[in-house]
DNA sequence: TATTGTTATACTCTATAACTATA
DNA sequence: TATAGTTATAGAGTATAACAATA
């Protein structure tokens, strides 16, 4: 995930001048809503404004993005096979191995043969992995504060709340068959 | 932007077995706050199912990613030159050149040298590029809906808000500078 | 035959630098 | 000399297919 640092100042003007609209008593809510930009056009700068303020966190512990997310996945579950840890982390299979070559050799993981299966590799976050991993954690989480400072406390909660929702959905709940209407 | 269809199911279990905290009596909110996964970690999924429903729609109209939101730009702002456009989308002035050639060729935008400055060449949509854009707009809104729908109505309003308040932010109100302290 | 991990190849996207024509 | 637009080249990132070992 490269992101570039040119910023994204979206004209937030809306400029509907000839949309012949019939002019109904619209309340402010939803005439806010209809003039607000795309949810990707809103959510795409953000993220780009998280990972620029991650990087250089990564980057003074020597770890890429797709190692922190392993390590964060890692530290957070139980052992995986690399196979569902890569789907876990939405990477595929081989995308991945670089990245835990790089992570075993630094010592931030381990990987051992499964002795049942011998095929696969058991992995594990060290002590040592843990310990970056949350060190990183913690710098992170400080940069999202300035981040999260410019919402009133009750935003903050609610915009958190609601992201979690949202990002645990998967794209088979967002297809139109959840349409409660049958064609038959 | 390209993003991969593979499902990130992140896993939420944290586990802080061994994290020694001193047990005091924690808000749950705080709690809460403390437990979550990072923003990006979150808000990265969310942008994929967005681009995931928006591609379709896209493809149907036979418009890229790039190509909407340069028309998305021309319909909402003033005409721009090139470099301007670029900038305000966040790309680069030679990345959006294939775009706007495309966008020429299919009728949605119109290029005319600017008369003040024969370097430059203004840019303008299309009566049917307006056509296009809007109708895109209509189909992801609906998309949208689909999202939002899994939030209440108080959350939606509040996230939504929260999202334009944070995308309208430049890396520069970020940086550690921004704190009121002075090292002198 | 299917699956785990791996490697190799091709393809896409992006950044950078160079070029032209104007100013 | 600097700028707007363009083109070309190289590099990073990714997907896909193919492979060896094991089930």
């Amino acid at each position: 995930m490269r992101v570039s640092y040119a910023r994204a100042h979206h004209c937030a003007t809306v400029i509907f001048g000839h949309v012949t609209d019939r002019p109904g008593r619209r309340r402010d809510s939803e005439r806010r809503d209809r003039d607000r930009r795309d949810l990707a056009a809103m959510v795409h700068p953000v993220l780009r404004l998280l990972v620029a303020a991650e990087l250089p966190v990564l980057a003074a512990h020597d770890v890429s993005m797709w190692s922190y997310s392993v390590l964060t996945a890692l530290d957070d579950g139980p052992v995986r096979t690399q196979a569902t840890l890569a789907e876990a982390i939405g990477a595929d299979k081989t995308r991945i191995i670089g990245t835990l070559d790089e992570l075993q050799d630094a010592g931030l993981i381990s990987r051992t043969p499964d002795p049942n299966d011998r095929r696969a590799r058991l992995l594990s976050i060290t002590d040592e992995g843990r310990r970056v991993r949350r060190a990183v954690r913690a710098q992170i989480r400080a940069k999202e504060e300035h981040l999260l400072a410019r919402l009133t406390p009750a935003e903050r909660t609610t915009f958190v709340r609601a992201l979690e929702k949202l990002s645990a959905l998967s794209p088979d709940d967002l297809s139109d068959d959840t349409r409660p209407r049958r064609t038959d």
